[in-house]
Parts: C-alpha cells; structure tokens; sequence
DNA sequence: TAATATCGTGCAAGCGGTTTCGTAAAAAGG
DNA sequence: CCTTTTTACGAAACCGCTTGCACGATATTA
C-alpha cells in the first residue's frame, strides 16, 4: 500500500504539500498539483483514514439512528429505502454509513455511545420524529451534531431536518376524497406521540374546516387483530362516513381487513400514506401518498453532509409528495352524474 | 478527552503498560492493572479508535451488503431485523456497524470500494446469497473476509454462512401439509437464483417423493400484477391441487390475492415463508414458517467477530425454524373423520 | 536598486495509540 | 550465595496524515 510520503518522494515534494493537495488547498501551484496527481494515480495512492481521522479527529462517519424497535414500526420497509437514499449520497462523498438500532432506547443508546465515544462518529441521521425523545437528549449532551427526518416536535427554529410538508398531504388527501364526492371523511391514527401522524391529522383538520365538513377521528393503538371492535363501534356511531384515511399504509391494510368482514352495505374508501408494498398488495389496491423515501433519505443525508459548511443554509427541507390513485376510492360523483 | 499518556501519568506507569492493560496482555501484574484500570475510570478515559486502528491498521467495523435493490426484495423487512440482530452483537463488541446498499451492483461495489479502500474494513456479512455473485468475486479479490447469511451456492465447504436449514424447513412444510390431509401440493417460487428457494424447493420435493406423491411447481418471476395468468393456467392444468407452499410470504399473499379473484370450488390452502407482517396481514392470515431473523442477524455477527479467533471453529451454523399455524391452511383430515 | 509584501513549499511536531526490544528485578537452579 | 532464566515493565520508534511556522523566491512598491 502506498503512502502520502511515496507520493511525495515520486512527486519530488514534501509530504505536506501531497496532503495539501489531497485536501484541496489552494496555495498549491497548478504545476505541482498536476505532477502530485500523476503521482497519485501512478501509486494507485489512497489515503489512509485512519491516519487522516487521528490528525483532524474527525470521522468521516455518519451514525443513522432508526427508531427503537416499538413492533411495527420495524416492519416497516420505508427505512431500507432510506437508507439506500443515504448510502448513495455518503459513498459519493467518501463517508461511511454507519447505523444504530435496538430493541429499546437503552440499547440504542449504548449503539450510540459506541459511535460517539472516543470521537468517532459526530453527525448523526435520525430517521424519525418522536416527542421527548431521550435520544436527542443524548446526543444534545455528547454534542453531536444532528439532522431529523421528520418535523421536531420542538425547537424546530434551530433543529435540522428533512420532511415532507405532511400538514399539506393530509389536506391534499382530503381535499382528493372531497372532489371524489366523499362528505363525511374518517381519520384514523395509531401513534400520535410520532410527528409524521400528527401533522397528517392536522392538514385533514384543516381541509375539512375548509370544506365546512364534520371532522371525524379514531385512535387505534391497540395490537393489530384487536382493532375490529373499537372500528366497529366508531362506524356505527357515524354511519355517514363514506372514506377513511388512515396515517399508514399498513393501517388502512388493517382496517381494510375488518371492513371486510363488516359487510358493509356500501364500499367504504380508503387512503393510505408512503406508497408502501402494503398499498399494492392491499385488496382492492389502495390509493396512497408517495412520499418517495429514496429523495428523502438523499436529501437528509445531504444535509449532514453540508451542515455547518455554509453559514446561513436554511435549515429545513421539504420534499415533495403525490397522490399514487388506485382502487379503494369510489367516485361518487359519478352515480351523481348518471 | 483524557489520553492513554494521562492515564499513564496518573496510574504512575508507562505509556506501554496501559495499553497492554487495554489489549488484555496477560504480562501485566495484577496489582498494576489495578492501578491502571483505577486510573482509567477516575479520569473517564475512553480510547480514541483512530489511533488504534492506525496503529494496528484494522477498523473494528463490520461492513453490512444488502443485496442490489430488485425491487421487491428491497421491501422486505427482513432486513430491518437482521441488521437489529446484528447490531445487537457488534455493539456489545465495541464494533462499529457499517452498511452498503445499492440499486444495481455497480452502487454496491463503489459502496464497498469505500469501505475497503484504505484499509478501513475488511470483515463484512452477506445479508443474502446468490448464484454467480460478482460481488462475492469482489470481496475474494479485495482480499476481505465476509460471511453469508443463506448458503453459499458454492465452496460451501471453504465459505462462512449461517443459514436456516432451508431443505428441512421445505419438507417440514410438505410434511405439515400432508398431516393435514393434501395430497396434491404445488410449490410456487419467484427467483431460483436465490439459494434460499432452491433449497425450500429442494426440501419440499424431497418429502414429496418420500410421501410417493407428485411434484408440482410454478415459477412466478413476473410482476405482481401479472402473475395471474400463469397461475390460472397452473392451476387449470392440476384441477387436484389443495395446497401450495410460496418461497416467501409476500409471494403467498400476492397469490391469494389472485385467488381470491378465481373463485376456486374449494378453499386453497398456502404456506409462506419468513412469519414476515405479510403473513399477518393476509386474508385468512398465512401459515408461515417463522426463522427468527433477529437470531439471525446476531449469529452471523458472532461468526464475523469470532473470525479466524479459534482455528478449527465450524464454518457454518444452521439456526432453527418453526411453522406457525394460521388458518389458511384447511385440514382435509377433520372432514374425513367425520 | 533596495526595502517590503506575497506566495509556494518544506520542516518538524504532533494526533493517540501499539509494539519491538532492552533491562532491572524477581524466581529458579546449582 | 552466585549464576541463569524468567518476568514485568519502560524507552522509543513507529502507524500515515495534518498543520503552524519558517524561509527562500518572486512580485510589488518607493
């Protein structure tokens, strides 16, 4: 393996001005910058990282935290999107992905104090959103820098993150299921500590105040095969609901099974959120909302990249959303116009 | 940050005497490394691994390689699960957990050129296992060692692997069927190229000509949304069959969604694989052979750690299966009783 | 033309550990 | 009790790269 001294020796310069070049310093002549650069290639030289984190102690590094394992939130396969979003864009700048996960915040506080101690890792992906959330505490505390995938649920002014404007997708949808002729729209979450639920409730709050509508809600944070009797009597308590918009696709997958065991008198329509495998193996498919996790993954994790390179960066991203229509909205306006 | 030198200073011994305390060199009094071990905690020292790795040019980081992104495979969260076992066993071993990821193999090699590149890492684990991979070719080349996670589909004998015992689990499934009263039972698979499947089917057809039955089987390499007509014509061509075992769960439920559509005479009895959230959400929910994913992840982990450590250490550790009941499986036998 | 500023490069001291080698002290042997 | 072996530890040379500072060579100014 060769060194940055072979270089220099081939390149007839001192070892620092091969590291200057490595670097991008500019004080270097272009003359001697080309020559060192054939030399380089000449050597097939790659630096030593090692070498360069001891000198500058810093790791080219960034830890990607995924949430602790609370069940199904781990089935989820939006996060290996992610982090291919992720990984594509640390490779292209020659860092390293490393992650954190754990069963509970213990564990994976312990994962991060591994990347942490010893001024390994200092940046740090989280790849959701909670309220109080022990970890960014943590991190606050080894003063490591951050970027949230996902609105903070506080403090957003001086937080980092990356997000889809969500408040506007649950509005989006809504507004979608109204120019379908829905009137009564149902909401259903499971996780309202998570930010992402929240904020898709709020736009739904909001499209239906809009739209003068009745606002209609259910929680459903029990095991899956126990949602039946609390959607049961949520349904029977608003008969008039005639679309239903849960926070995930996996949710409305759920809640689709019960319907239909319900025999409903009337297909009931359903929306979902991330586009996920869930939606198209649903039956009918479901319409839901592509957030595209590969940009967002790529989005956050260039702003880790970039974080505190230029000053006054803004410090939120907001990535697009769209509307996937497939089968389990019904057009009411058209038995209207017939 | 207190250094190796403070502790030394502290502990009123050499600089090379608490690094010997730190790497375990059994020279060291006990009394001295007391002392040091006193200081360490007294001065909350943390080693810097820069430093070591430099010293000892090795990265304490496993690489992790999901595989290329083909599609479906990708949405799989069966990852997420593994790389928790994983992580668990890293982490409790002071290892760093890096991941590579990709859409084709050419992201994956420049991923890995990364990781290996200036001698970072050098141990990696497979998270998958093909036929004909070049990117094993690579890691060979690159002179890495790596382990996989499912059986090599080649030099089983010189290559570490953890697997499930895929053959037994195939014809465990065929067995738990035939107790069940099926006679005609299909076996349907999505990619062969997959070790994994070959050796389910390898298994199923091995109880198949033990129990003197015959042999069905149907490759579905289409889109989801395509597999309708051959399965249709399949099922056309064997009117007999009353079971049929997919490679995958996600396989199972996009065929019973298809099923579903066909209106059969009689119910169609289907196994899955991997007790994935796809078994839980199908409908009726899926039989499924559950392989302990987390399990998994940690004894592959383990067998990296544990690399080339003993000498004579088995190069491969089978992990246990077990079928989980779930009703979509009919006993053909209860209607005989009667 | 001498004095001063500017610029490109080299020197050498780290960064925080590991490890070879040497040596003083302790243990073993005669 | 003295020699030989063993043992526990220290001195110092790295590992490969960065960077503050010094310095000679130009370019600038008076």
């Amino acid at each position: 393996m060769a060194t940055l001294k072979d270089v220099a020796k081939l390149a007839q310069v001192s070892p620092a001005t091969v590291s200057r070049v490595l670097n991008k310093n500019s004080v270097i002549t272009a003359k001697t910058r080309h020559r060192v650069e054939k030399a380089m290639k000449q050597l097939n030289y790659v630096p030593n990282t090692n070498a360069r984190n001891l000198a500058t102690s810093n790791a080219r590094t960034i830890g990607v935290i995924l949430p602790a394992s609370q069940q199904m939130v781990y089935s989820n396969p939006f996060f290996v999107e992610l982090l291919r979003g992720i990984n594509h864009v640390t490779s292209d700048n020659d860092l390293l992905t490393a992650v954190a996960t754990g069963e509970s915040v213990t564990d994976l506080v312990r994962s991060i104090t591994m990347m942490t101690a010893q001024n390994k890792i200092e940046k740090f992906i989280l790849l959701y959103s909670q309220k109080n959330d022990p970890i960014l505490d943590f991190l606050a505390q080894s003063n490591a820098k951050y970027v949230l995938l996902g609105k903070p649920a506080k403090d957003s002014w001086n937080v980092c993150y990356v997000d889809n404007d969500n408040i506007l997708a649950g509005s989006d949808v809504t507004s979608y299921l109204v120019k379908k002729g829905h009137r009564h729209i149902g909401f259903l979450y499971d996780d309202f500590s998570q930010v992402v639920q929240g904020d898709r409730y709020l736009g739904y709050q909001r499209a239906v105040i809009q739209e003068g509508l009745n606002e209609y809600h259910l929680g459903l944070n029990e095991p899956a095969d126990a949602i039946g009797p609390p959607l049961r009597a949520f349904l029977k308590q608003h008969p008039q609901i005639t679309a239903m918009i849960a926070t995930d696709d996996l949710l409305a997958l759920q809640v689709q099974r019960q319907l239909a065991q319900l025999h409903l008198p009337q297909a009931m329509s359903l929306v979902g959120f991330n586009n996920s495998i869930f939606a198209k193996v649903a039956q009918p498919q479901l319409t839901s909302v592509e957030v595209f996790p590969v940009a967002l993954g790529e989005a956050v994790a260039k702003m880790i990249v970039n974080l505190s390179q230029q000053q006054n960066a803004p410090n939120n991203m907001i990535t697009p959303h769209q509307i996937i229509e497939r089968d389990s909205v019904v057009d009411l306006t058209i038995g209207e116009a017939n």
